[in-house]
RNA sequence: GCGCCCUUCGUCUAGCGGUCCAGGACAUCGCCCUUUCACGGCGGAAACACGGGUUCGAUUCCCGUAGGGCGCG
């Protein structure tokens, strides 16, 4: 009989517990520098994306430092004018001044180029219509897919750089096989892995994390040392290219119309009140509802067809199976194969800042599906469904999906009602 | 149009003469958290319908003036 293959904390991958650190000690590995590459530092050519952020700036200077041929690049992604001054943005105007300075602090030739027109289209775009749709943007992913990991790869590869560093806080090491895998940061606070779920196998051997290993305190604490221009400067935060924080008034600016006033209904369609645009929640969402109904409401669902935000108590936010779009699978093996008769034991991450909770993997009837050991609250469609191996520590990242739909328990009931079930009946016969 | 009952923060309410310069929940605001959006944590602002009494003292008792429920015309 066949053993369900799993990738819980019990059975854990052994390699990174060699993988690690064997870059410079390992036998056989004498050749390979610091990062993982054949070769002496001077002789490898590393591009570091340079945001003008503390993170980025002490990547290139740590390279430099241990003798890297670093070249620092910084990309223009959105109008420099209207975000010139503004805290917490990055990639535009006082930060690509920032990079500059940094670059010119270590000694290491800058480059700024321009992506402002593709990471409209790429990032930009997709986040409005997104939220149109009734989604929840990750545009974070979206960037360093599109922007980060296939454009400026690329253009690494072109200045001919053997790797593309970057300041995510998240570990890449090197398997027995010669292949890398990707790792949550030893600073699990800090752990940027979920907005790499989709980070492919290729991307990951050309790219590397000095930072996976260092808390965010070592992290300033190396600025100060290299006496970096930006060793004080402010982490960034909010969505970086909206200029205001107020994404809403951007999506109304591309798409005129898309803040539609509608109906807050409750869970019977119950008209509770209104609101000001179904681009204003998302799926859990507690605030700005403008309903004092005794008990907290949340954001229970969005129905972009009919302008309707749909909320109940906390309780109506459960959801135990989530459906999964656009899977990245970087774990081991063929996820075809895996998950052709089984289904596998792992942890997820539903938003950013939860800790992996135990799942597993499976396929649907529409494809890839997470079932929640424990269930989740507040799992918004858009956003990304990050997979792990373990449920602490630096569990080895294994992929993840976009969360195309989730089933509520307070919606199960009604299920046999819906027009796509009886689609799917119909198309069955 | 004669009887009986209501009137407290934005909302729902606690309060049953001094413990109320009025408490809670929800909503709202701010801060923290956070390279998404959120959740969450902490904190703030916010009310006794109005006018008379009675009392040492009234949100609390009585009487009037402005909103809801029964019985006859």
């Amino acid at each position: 009989m066949r053993r369900p293959r799993t990738y819980s904390k019990g059975h854990r991958w052994n390699a990174w517990d060699q993988a690690g650190k064997t870059s410079s000690s390992g036998p056989g590995r004498q050749m390979r520098n610091s990062l993982d590459i054949e070769g002496r530092p001077a002789d490898t050519r590393v591009v570091v994306a340079m945001s003008g952020g503390v993170d980025s700036s002490v990547t290139a200077a740590l390279l430099k430092a241990e003798g890297y041929d670093v070249v620092g690049v910084t990309l223009q992604l959105y109008d420099h004018g209207a975000a010139t001054h503004r805290k917490g943005a990055c990639c535009a105007g006082q930060d690509i001044h920032d990079a500059r300075a940094v670059a010119g602090s270590i000694g290491i030739p800058h480059y700024v180029l321009d992506y402002e027109s593709r990471f409209r289209e790429a990032v930009i775009d997709r986040f409005a219509d997104s939220y149109v749709a009734g989604e929840t943007p990750v545009p974070c992913v979206d960037c360093n897919q599109t922007i980060k990991f296939r454009d400026l790869l690329v253009t690494a590869r072109e200045l001919g750089a053997k790797t593309l560093a970057t300041g995510h806080y998240v570990a890449s090491r090197m398997l027995p096989s010669g292949e890398r895998a990707l790792y949550r940061a030893r600073d699990e606070e800090r752990d940027q892995s979920y907005f790499l779920f989709a980070t492919t196998p290729e991307q990951i051997a050309f790219l590397r994390f000095p930072l996976g290993d260092l808390t965010k305190a070592q992290t300033r604490e190396l600025a100060r040392r290299f006496t970096l221009p930006v060793a004080e400067k402010p982490d960034s935060q909010d969505i970086c290219f909206v200029p205001t924080g107020r994404y809403a008034d951007m999506i109304e600016r591309l798409r005129p119309g898309a803040a539609a006033a509608g109906d807050v209904v409750d869970l019977s369609g119950r008209v509770l009140g209104r609101h000001g645009g179904i681009i204003n929640f998302t799926v859990g969402q507690r605030r700005g509802l403008g309903i004092a109904a005794g008990e907290p409401l949340y954001v229970v669902r969005l129905d972009a067809a009919n302008g309707r935000v749909v909320v109940g108590p906390r309780e109506a936010l459960r959801t135990t199976r989530v459906q999964l779009r656009d899977v990245n699978w970087i774990g081991d093996g063929s996820l075809d194969v895996l998950t052709a008769d089984q289904r596998i034991e792992l942890f997820v991450k539903v938003r950013s800042t939860r800790p992996p909770r135990p799942a597993w993997l499976m396929r649907g009837a529409s494809g890839i599906e997470v079932e929640l050991a424990g269930g989740e609250e507040g799992v918004a469609p858009g956003q990304a469904c990050a997979l792990y191996d373990a449920g602490v520590g630096q569990a080895r990242m294994l992929g993840g999906g976009f969360i195309r739909s989730a089933v509520l328990r307070s919606e199960i009931d009604a299920i046999p009602a819906t027009r796509s079930n009886r689609e799917r009946v119909a198309a069955r016969e």
